[in-house]
DNA sequence: AATGAATGAGCATTCATTCAT
DNA sequence: AATGAATGAATGCTCATTCAT
């Protein structure tokens, strides 16, 4: 036996405990999407087919896992930027494309609004990955969008990431309303200079 | 008994029952603002000086409450909409100026988000309320701005009611964040065609 | 109807709450008794035949309820200090008796002993209760039994009721160690020139 | 194999055993002083650097990791007794010191008192090994000292060091109330007859 | 019509103990 | 022999809603 090669027996009981906390990040995910992020956790972890103790020895705040959720999903998001700033037909286009991409990342994760909020118990971990992570990849095809004078309202990257959050955060797949509209609606009033109201 | 002549006892009965349901809707505004409209119904029955049950006399539902609280203003608003149309240069600007209205109207009150969801318990009775009176006011002055070619986006008064209620209603004054430059972005979109994303 | 006869239904509702009051008394007390003052609350609702919530409406705290349920046998005890040095037949004597009195009140209540300790969960209003009626007691019968030379060790009431409270805490009637004879000894320690250690 | 000579495997795995419990009884030794001895093994175990599994290998029961963390002590307090008999002026100078050892012993550690409940759960060993160390030898000292006329309450061993027992148990340093000066109250209590109380 | 006491379900969290590796 | 992940029962507390007076 070397350091290269752990104890079978170490190894495996890792490979369990990674299977259950993929299998919490599952279940969150879903239950995130059917009931909010404020589901109790007993579901999560019921979901899961685990104990609730475990779902807390693995995140130990509700934050800890709303972050775990969706870390992923904002990496690839933030890949996204810089791909479609090349691939598009011009800046513009490619904010209006990766701000849908966002979109898709919300998608239907419901309660997600009081991310905004100064919320001390839970939200605050994710809304600073969401500030990490997005806001410098927006903030630079907005500065590009600018350069060539496509985009020319005054808006913040943060701005616009906070307020697409809360226009997906509340609404779930309804006939009636269609997100993706408005929120299209949204983006292109940054090629138009601001009226004052 | 005849109605010109209602016994005395029964019209006091009717004034102190009308004198309990205003104090009612006033702490109820104040509590909403203050804890938004999930606060407990104790909260709102304590801040009035009355029992729990009497709030529930006068409103069954939470819902009915919320509906209670709003209509005067839901009612200001929807009276401003005409007055606009006529005394603005433009549609448009009737428009955003309506619009901004409507986002006093909003103000503080967190949690109203919920509104827009399907909520079985609540919110029904708001959302019939604000469709019923808001929506039609701002699809008259949508037709008017499209009949002027100010507002070419396809957008609906109702989906445009909504989104500015998502935008506004979680988002407590925040120097970091200002919803009115927010909102008058997403108005300013109406000018635009829209792409597709 | 006038003010010196409250409308019966007021007045039954008042009644119907002091018995719930009482029963959660004589419920606690037992409960005390038994599983010591960590009990769980629930258990105290259950014995009591009420709703936990009901228990949290009369006794917002545990130390609420802890203090309730011991005032009126600390309020008998303060009592009976005077009454004592007055019928017995020396200050000395008096103080026996009235110390074997607090430990009847101490009787069988487990866990009594945090009381002492600075615990901010709960003890602070017994502690302070104990402190405000019983230490003022028994420093006029140190007082008189000093005067008339019967007590000589430098000892403060404030440490010989909280001496005697450890010694009895946490003792269960045990027929290999009888409480009362060890408080018996504590106090006759009263009357001897402190050695040093 | 034989006892003279066991295989170094084997060795080397009894002396990696007797580590981690030399660990664990340190650990658990700074722990019980910090946060009582009802603090949680999870505690103990991370404070040692073991999993929890290893402290149960080694202490199936709390009562045992109690019982373990205290024996040198408890032995160091039984052999003090006849030292004291030879040196001190008089048996009961040994015996108002021997207590005060006896004292230091029980010295930080809270939520002892438990011990001397009949607590099916945990201390029935320390219990029995108090008795069976301490007892004896105090129950020599007071019968020197009754032999000598300095003692004549009618107070055991036994009765003697539970009452010390519960005087130290949870009463941590405190400028309010000073153990030692009690414990000497006690003490010299023997040298009383016992008033009818 | 008004009262407010009572209810009990619901949730977050902790901890002793077991067990597969 | 050691590990530490998993378990789930236990507990404190809150809140919407009902109901007898």
């Amino acid at each position: 036996m070397n350091a290269s090669a752990p104890r079978p027996a170490a190894r495996r009981r890792r490979t369990d405990a990674k299977r259950n906390e993929d299998a919490l990040l599952e279940a969150a995910a879903s239950v995130f999407a059917a009931s909010g992020v404020d589901a109790p956790v007993r579901e999560v972890a019921a979901a899961a087919g685990v104990g609730v103790a475990t779902l807390y020895r693995h995140f130990p705040t509700r934050s800890d896992l709303v972050v775990a959720v969706y870390r992923h999903q904002v990496d690839a998001c933030a890949d996204a930027g810089p791909a479609l700033l090349a691939s598009e037909a011009s800046p513009f286009a490619a904010i209006l494309r990766w701000v849908h991409l966002y979109v898709d990342f919300l998608g239907t994760k419901h309660g997600l609004a009081r991310v905004w909020e100064g919320d001390p118990d839970g939200f605050t971990a994710l809304h600073r990955l969401i500030v990490d992570r997005l806001v410098p990849v927006l903030t630079d095809m907005l500065a590009e969008a600018r350069a060539s004078a496509e985009v020319v309202a005054p808006i913040t990257a943060y701005q616009l990431i906070r307020a697409v959050g809360d226009l997906v955060a509340f609404n779930p797949p309804d006939p009636q309303y269609d997100v993706r509209r408005i929120v299209t609606l949204l983006v292109s009033g940054l090629r138009q200079q601001q009226p004052h109201p």
